[in-house]
Parts: C-alpha cells; sequence; structure tokens
DNA sequence: CCGCCTTGTTGACACATCGCCAATAGTGCT
DNA sequence: AGCACTATTGGCGATGTGTCAACAAGGCGG
C-alpha cells in the first residue's frame, strides 16, 4: 500500500469533494465517514483529523452548497416593482435550477431533524437571501429585525416553491415565477410596509 | 425487580408517549432508545418488539405532532374571501400556537436531513393542509396537481413564518396574521387561477 | 547519496447505539 | 394450585464513531 502525502489544503479539499457528492446522494444517515474516507481513498482517521466530527463535515458540506448560489446578485435590477419582481425570481431559479440537486439536498436538510448547528448553517444562508431580496426591491436600509423576518418568510416560500417544482414536478417554471413574482409584489406593497 | 405486564396497546401508548416527549425536546440524534426505555421504566427491546426500528418510532411521533391540528377546519368559514383568509389564518395561528412546542419539533424535522420517509410523512400532513386550504377558499373541487402543488407553497409559507413568530420571535402576532391573509388573498386571486 | 526530522497518515482500541432473539416470568384461566 | 399464553427481559453481534500513539513519506542538510 503506497500511501501519498498531500498538501494539508489539498487533502482537505479532496476529502470535502467526495463528502459533497455523497451527502448530495444519500441523506446524513446513510452516508459512514468510512465510505467518505474509502471514495476518498484515505484512512477513516484521517477525515476527523480534518473535519472533527462527521456533523461537522457534514455542516461544512451544507455551508459549500448554500454558499455557492450567492455568487451573482450584484446587479440590481433596474425599472418599476413588477419587473423587478420578474428579475429576482428570474435569477433565483437559474441559480436554483443549475445546482439542482446539491442545492435540495442542502435543503432538504432543513433541520436534520432540529440539529441546531444546522438550522445555523441554513438560518444564515436564507439571511444571505433576505438581505439581498430587501436590497433588490429598495428597501434594504438598515431594516427593522421585523422587516428581515418578514423576507425571511418570502425566501422560504422560494425554497418550497423551487422544491415543489424541482422534487415533485408538479408545478411548470413559469408557473413558479407567477407564484413568486406575484407574492412579492404583494409583500413590497402590502406587508413590508407594516413593519415597525 | 418487579416486572408489570400491560396491555399492548397501553404499552405502546405509554413509549409512545414517553418517545413524543423527548423527540419534542431533544433532536433525532441525541434521543436514543435507552433514552426512551429507560424513561418508560422498560426494557430497551421492547421499544423495538413494538416499535421496529427506531426510525419508525420517530415517524409514528412526527406522525402524531403533526395530526393533532386537524381537528377542527370543520365549519367552513362564511363571508367574502377577505374575511375568510382571516378566519383561516385566525385558525391555524391558534392551532399552532397551542401545541407550540412539539409543532416546531415536528415541522423542523422537515427533513431530516433528506430522509425520505421522514419527506414523506410531513408530506402528507402538508396536503392535507393544502386541500384544508383549498376547500376554505370554495376550490376544493377536484384540484389539478398544480393548484394542489400551488396550495401546498403557501402551506410553506405559512409553515416558514409561523416558526418565524414562534421560534425566533422577531413578528408579532398580528404582523403573521397579516402577512399570512394577505398573500393567501393574493394567491386565490391572482395565483391560483393560472393552474391549469 | 544517506540519515534525520517534520508531519501527513495510518491502524487499532474503547465506547456507544442499534436490531434481534432465545429465555424468563407475569397473569388470567381451568 | 397448576398451566399455558405471551408480555418482557437481558445479552449477543454488528455497525459506526472519536481518539491517539505509532508509522512512514518526502524534503533538507551534510
Amino acid at each position: 500500500m503506497r500511501r501519498r502525502r498531500l498538501e494539508p489544503d489539498a487533502r482537505r479539499e479532496q476529502i470535502l469533494s467526495v463528502a459533497i457528492r455523497l451527502f448530495g446522494a444519500k441523506p446524513y444517515a446513510e452516508v459512514s465517514t468510512t465510505d467518505v474516507a474509502r471514495d476518498a481513498g484515505v484512512a477513516r482517521g484521517l477525515v476527523n483529523h480534518y473535519f472533527g466530527t462527521k456533523k461537522d463535515l457534514y455542516l461544512e458540506v451544507v455551508r459549500v452548497m448554500l454558499t455557492v448560489p450567492e455568487t451573482a446578485l450584484e446587479q440590481l435590477p433596474e425599472g418599476e416593482l413588477p419587473e423587478r419582481a420578474d428579475s429576482i425570481v428570474s435569477w433565483f431559479l437559474d441559480v436554483v435550477s443549475r445546482h439542482s440537486t446539491s442545492w435540495l439536498a442542502a435543503t432538504g436538510a432543513g433541520g436534520m431533524a432540529g440539529d441546531a448547528d444546522v438550522d445555523e448553517v441554513i438560518a444564515e444562508a436564507v439571511d444571505v437571501a433576505a438581505d439581498g431580496i430587501l436590497r433588490a426591491v429598495g428597501m434594504g436600509e438598515e431594516p427593522t429585525p421585523a422587516l428581515r423576518g418578514m423576507a425571511r418568510s418570502y425566501v422560504g416560500l422560494a425554497i418550497w416553491t423551487a422544491r415543489e417544482w424541482l422534487q415533485r414536478g408538479v408545478l411548470t417554471r413559469e408557473q413558479v415565477h407567477l407564484l413568486l413574482a406575484t407574492n412579492l409584489v404583494t409583500m413590497v406593497k402590502r406587508v413590508f410596509p407594516q413593519a415597525r
């Protein structure tokens, strides 16, 4: 058995990519650290050495899966509210459908049966998305906690609806788009103003 | 060690109630069948004897937690759409806040890291809720799959928003009510009609 | 080219949890 | 009281996880 030494960063990266693949394909409980180690061609102890506990590794995986999307909401959409809403929704659906499998796995992890650490990772990603929404609709100037809460609720709607589309396939993209854009307009005009 | 014999139904019920308490307080992974057995004053093997696997027990627990709510949407609300929406939302918030802890635990299980069986149990509960919504707004006559999907999305919004309220406490009940009622009206008037 | 030394890597040990099943002992019935 | 039925037990084997001392790959100085 010839064993090779790698730079810590490289080895860590390699193990992580294997873990992402496995956790993306099977639920948490059905992926053992032995599986990860075997697929990475590495001793099981090394996984713990680099990532600590199995849950720590999983948290890292989910964090990566959810961080991918936040790449390009840079250019804020122009125009009136309805057009802006369309742009935002289109962008969201593009991103989500591109990494659908990993995105579904990450959002489906939505709690890991109530685990606090996993919840926190997801909550952070939702926070980022919610702030992005508020900025895109022109209400990003130091929002109140209540306003951010409402925006997070909308993100929740978006996640659920996208899952309905990608996972169950009962909605077309057009229907999803309509649903999300319409509700976003309603939120901005009728609900968000009541947050004070 | 005096051991007592119980009727199978009684014993099963007793173990289940203990399991509900424990799974309601701690996440899945942090509750061992040993804990359940100890709190029930019973050998661990008996838990398996009555419920099969640990996950089977957990499924039963979640099923009970989510079935509680569907008690009393019997009397359909009267009046025009906005009034109906208010009634539905009020009913939902009442039910949810009454069993808040167990409801939070059950919906927070929303995925258990992607486990298919848990997902299915939750999906069934969401289905029931979605059909209830459609009936309450007068669109319950054999809905198309797309319409039911849209209704499920709304249920998702309701779940997320209620969690935002009960768990994080950044929204008042009034704000939650406004958000859900307003979006429900929008859904019924502008989105649901597009499902064909 | 060779020995050393740093440190990436391994293998095994201890521990926890779970599913299973033969053995045991309550409990109602004759 | 004795018996039969079955609820209940306790332990076995398998699997998974975290830890840690020991090992060796590969660069460096001599």
